[in-house]
DNA sequence: CTTGGAGTGTCAACAAGGCTGACGTACCCT
DNA sequence: AGGGTACGTCAGCCTTGTTGACACTCCAAG
């Protein structure tokens, strides 16, 4: 039920010894630092027309050009109805680009104009801003567990996108 | 180590030679992994009638019993509507109980049943595992590394609740 | 006692962004 | 020619966030 009370439960974590306290603050943690993390880009869309799920589209097709919509709808875990309300609107205001795909037409592949890579480039310097800070005031070898943790925390697919196995353009 | 290519980039973080590739590396390490910490409970609570806000409240009150509506509504950044709406289907459930306070009657003091108790430890119970998994393929510095990172990345009120000043009974 | 303000509950309306289901079109491949 | 794939889209539903407005209870100050 809680911390420490049983012997046993210590015990079968002495590896570690991981309390269900210790748990508690490590989800707390990633709740407080999620919401921080997403805190100045949510600012700078909540002026905007635009919301965290368009910021997502922007962000991977900015790191991936000319990814197609079916890699980033595993990328980004949603549905195709979902991700084709958020980039209908990126492109008709031409913040994103869809072209049909030379080899199969029937792809498309999405890439960001100007106008996209300078929305892009203003979100992620908000979002960067903040990561910076933060690797700098918790040091290297801090951050190096950071991401260890993050890594092993992923479900193994994502782990497979996040390894740089992005999709690119045919 | 480092990935640099413009040299001017590398110099003006010459402390921790963190590129920009690094910190996208690291948003998208807080993508994934966020997606993955919370894909247990959302999977769990999508076969009830309840949300990640149900969730979130459940573990809150369960970590605090006794903390006050007003008091829950810092901790989660939401409006009392927002919160209401949630506490009002986890009281009329029976999953919380809302006990007026003693020193200050306007207060409401919300704890969790029996019944509360068991869906939060069921939902924390995923949680936990799939955290401790992820600590322990880790290893411990890179705990105590992900644990300064988050940190350093929390809103400092954040900071504030996170460090256990959750607020108690009357 | 009256009054102001804090803490709370609630109604109404709305928006973002998830979801499912269904359908159409264009295309690739066998 | 036909089946499966990639994509777009319409329609409808749900959760969860938002504002604004209003009422009630109660504490504390005047």
């Amino acid at each position: 039920m809680s911390d420490g009370r049983s012997p046993a439960a210590v015990r079968s974590d002495n590896l570690l010894f991981l309390t269900d306290e210790q748990l508690r603050q490590g989800s707390e943690a990633m709740f407080f630092a999620y919401r921080g993390f997403t805190a100045d880009p949510d600012r700078i869309l909540g002026d905007m027309a635009y919301g965290r799920a368009h910021h997502r589209a922007i962000h991977f097709i900015g790191g991936a050009p000319g990814t197609t919509v079916n890699n980033l709808l595993n990328i980004l875990g949603v549905t195709k109805q979902s991700l084709n309300r958020v980039l209908r609107t990126l492109i008709a205001d031409g913040l994103v680009q869809s072209k049909v795909g030379r080899n199969d037409k029937r792809e498309r592949h999405l890439y960001l104009t100007e106008e996209g890579r300078a929305l892009e480039q203003k979100l992620s310097d908000a979002q960067r801003a903040r990561l910076r800070a933060a690797f700098r005031e918790a040091g290297p070898e801090a951050v190096a567990g950071f991401r260890r943790v993050l890594e092993a925390m992923m479900d193994p697919e994502m782990r497979a996108s996040y390894t740089r196995l992005r999709g690119s353009g045919s």
